[in-house]
DNA sequence: GAAGATTGAGAGCTCAATCTTC
DNA sequence: GAAGATTGAGCTCTCAATCTTC
């Protein structure tokens, strides 16, 4: 067995890819009871990590993207009453993203939504393999932002 | 250290997102240059395999995904001439895909560098830890399709 | 002119509704 | 009516072009 080893990367990187669809999916299940989406926990989370209200170029960089998917991903989290939009007092140019309290109770739920379903996906894994896991994600990880 | 392993796999998790996310980009940005995506390349991988045309649900079907999604895929692909639909002899109702020259040029030369990006990707493990790595995935996907 | 944000176009995905053919 | 495929609406993301304010 294991002749193929030397083009095996590939078959693993498209499982690797798949599992992460996967896995995505299975904690989105979940957001979605909520109204919410991995990008809109990660941003209300971001927001709430800063402890205050932040420009929308400052939340793209802190969510590593570009600014004008910021401005949707605010537009639909203003929609759904998650967060609010406001002129900078300093700046005009610049607009400060905050949460409103349903965007606070949202976050802290969905946080715990999203630490539950990460704890399932991972119960078959021992601490040594998570910890194991992570390490060679790590490697990837390094290889790939080059 | 480490008093935090408890809450650890939420942050696991994200990392191997967000590292899917950033490997898929690297083949992504090879592919590109070749007119292709992982998307595209898959479609006409299955295509390739398949060593005939398919009806749009059968490649939905082996896609693992949706048949609009197909729809729109198939439009582009046959929008870049790397596909063509024709009506299906037997039922009208169903349409075949299948590749033109120019599809499996693009499939073969595009397998070839999404191979080598693979390679380059996992070049800082060893073949056990790859393995490995491959294990630990795969426990993890048995978990995420429930 | 450069730095903020937004808009427009387009890829990729989903679900619900529709249209055609069986 | 049910099985094919498609269309319409919406989410997430990118890049290029634009608009406003500095």
């Amino acid at each position: 067995m294991n002749q193929s080893r030397a083009t095996a990367p590939a078959a693993d990187l498209l499982a690797l890819l798949h599992t992460a669809d996967a896995a995505q999916a299975h904690v989105e299940t979940s957001l979605g009871r909520i109204g919410l989406s991995l990008p809109k926990l990660a941003a209300l989370t971001v927001l709430k990590d800063a402890g205050q209200s932040l420009s929308l170029g400052d939340l793209a960089a802190r969510l590593s993207c570009v600014k004008s998917n910021v401005t949707q991903l605010v537009d639909r989290l203003e929609a759904d009453g998650f967060v609010s939009r406001a002129v900078a007092p300093d700046d005009r140019r610049s607009r400060l993203a905050f949460m409103t309290p349903a965007g606070r109770a949202a976050c802290e739920k969905g946080g715990r939504l999203r630490d539950q379903a990460a704890r399932e996906l991972f119960s078959d894994l021992t601490e040594s393999e998570t910890r194991l896991l992570a390490a060679l994600i790590g490697k990837l990880a390094a290889r790939a932002r080059c």
